[in-house]
DNA sequence: CTCTGTGAAGTCATTCACAGCG
DNA sequence: CGCTGTGAATGACTTCACAGAG
């Protein structure tokens, strides 16, 4: 185990190897190589090897990782062993629409308020969890009532960085953004930003030019697209 | 003008500028330096002289960049003078919260169409521009008749590579894909992931460990986190 | 004299390849 | 003997630094 600095490119791995152990867990596969893994799901053996080994030695030589006993290390590397209290600022479709998204409450995530500032929408509750939505300038004192630690930004481009200077006000170290806005935070504060424009936009490149092959990124050329390998399943 | 490969990290920052552009032209500002650029908006004037440098010399030397004609120029190399017309797949919250977006429209982006697998839904109209549900068998059809060329998957991660096959049978070359899974493509279709899952355990394993930094990816941290200028705007 | 455009240098990430453990 | 863990090699991305255009 070393103190290295973990890259956020690591850590976001690490999610996707969970994800794909909860897959083997749930199949009934009780230990796998890092070579298997990394065939399975389109990665690279080297680079599990090496993500893990940045936070310790948990494979067996000669046979590879106990399934069960690996994704309890990863929950516990990223901190999924304790629940997350999350706000929403910004009651708009989005907001809503993540409000009651429920693919959040695996990962040990809940949501427990939103935030906005219509005097039409504040008091209201949404969804069948019935949240409340609150004044946004409630927000220093619902965060410690609720116990919040993490916050997403639902807010148009315009208000969000003023959103996120409250929000660091409030004393919350980690954001998620889905405005697409250029945003500054203190360096103790992790913004991390979702940008559906520039993903779009992006692929409208692709589109554009379609000769000149875009070079992906390789993390995620790995994980999505496996060489030619079509599998052409019946339309349903 | 080369004809290099040009990374997807290359085409992300293109629509970042393209945005820092946008909001330059609306305070009515007619020329910048990728000096004055970067600054205002944390980013490296090198890596835009850089990036704009694979697709032409569109600066003029001590002077630095028209802010219309550089607009015009990133908006020809993203494609965004031609407008797309989207499809979504999958007819739940996050399907029909993308479907009334607006956000999309300013790039040239059309939601024309949602599939749903869900007798119930097809048929019904979703939203202000009434956009119908169809059923996803007929997809091949409705993506001639109403010349889709984007298609985003909103459908549970277990339906996921099926729904992906589907699209790509259809003829869709470009994706958005919100299911939190590890999809296989043809190498000619390009598929964007937005991994909230992801995004948020990211976000977790931060506040595991605040005490050893995560380094960001320098990219990200150049464009959200100014060096401690901290600009703490007064509550609203 | 300023600012672009761009080779060269520097930094960071991925992949290779193998020693050595079980 | 198979597979992990890891230095060494490679490759990608970013930043530096400056020649030269305007």
């Amino acid at each position: 185990m070393k103190s290295e600095k973990i890259s956020e490119l690591t850590t976001n791995r690490l999610s996707v190897y969970l994800r794909c152990l909860n897959t083997l867990a749930a199949a009934g596969i009780k230990t796998i190589s890092s070579q298997a893994l990394a065939e399975q799901f389109n990665l690279n053996s080297a680079q599990i090897r090496k993500d893990l080994g940045y936070f310790g030695e948990f494979g067996v030589r000669g046979v590879g990782y106990y399934v069960a006993d690996l994704r309890a290390h990863i929950t516990k590397i990223l901190g999924l062993d304790k629940p997350h209290r999350v706000g929403i600022v910004g009651a708009g479709r989005l907001g809503t629409a993540l409000a009651n998204y429920r693919g959040f409450s695996k990962s040990n995530f809940t949501v427990v308020a939103i935030f906005d500032d219509d005097e039409e929408k504040i008091g209201r509750r949404i969804g069948e969890d019935e949240i409340a939505i609150h004044n946004v300038k409630r927000m220093p004192l619902v965060v410690k009532q609720q116990s919040i630690d993490v916050m997403v930004i639902a807010v148009p481009a315009r208000v969000a960085q003023k959103v996120l200077n409250q929000i660091m006000s409030a004393g919350i170290k980690a954001i998620l953004n889905f405005a697409p806005a250029p945003l500054s935070a203190r360096l103790d504060v992790k913004v991390k930003t979702v940008d559906l424009t520039t993903s779009l936009e992006s692929l409208s490149f692709f589109l554009a030019r379609p000769q000149s092959k875009v070079t992906t990124t390789r993390t995620h050329k790995q994980q999505f697209e496996k060489l030619d390998e079509i599998n052409e399943q019946e339309l349903k």
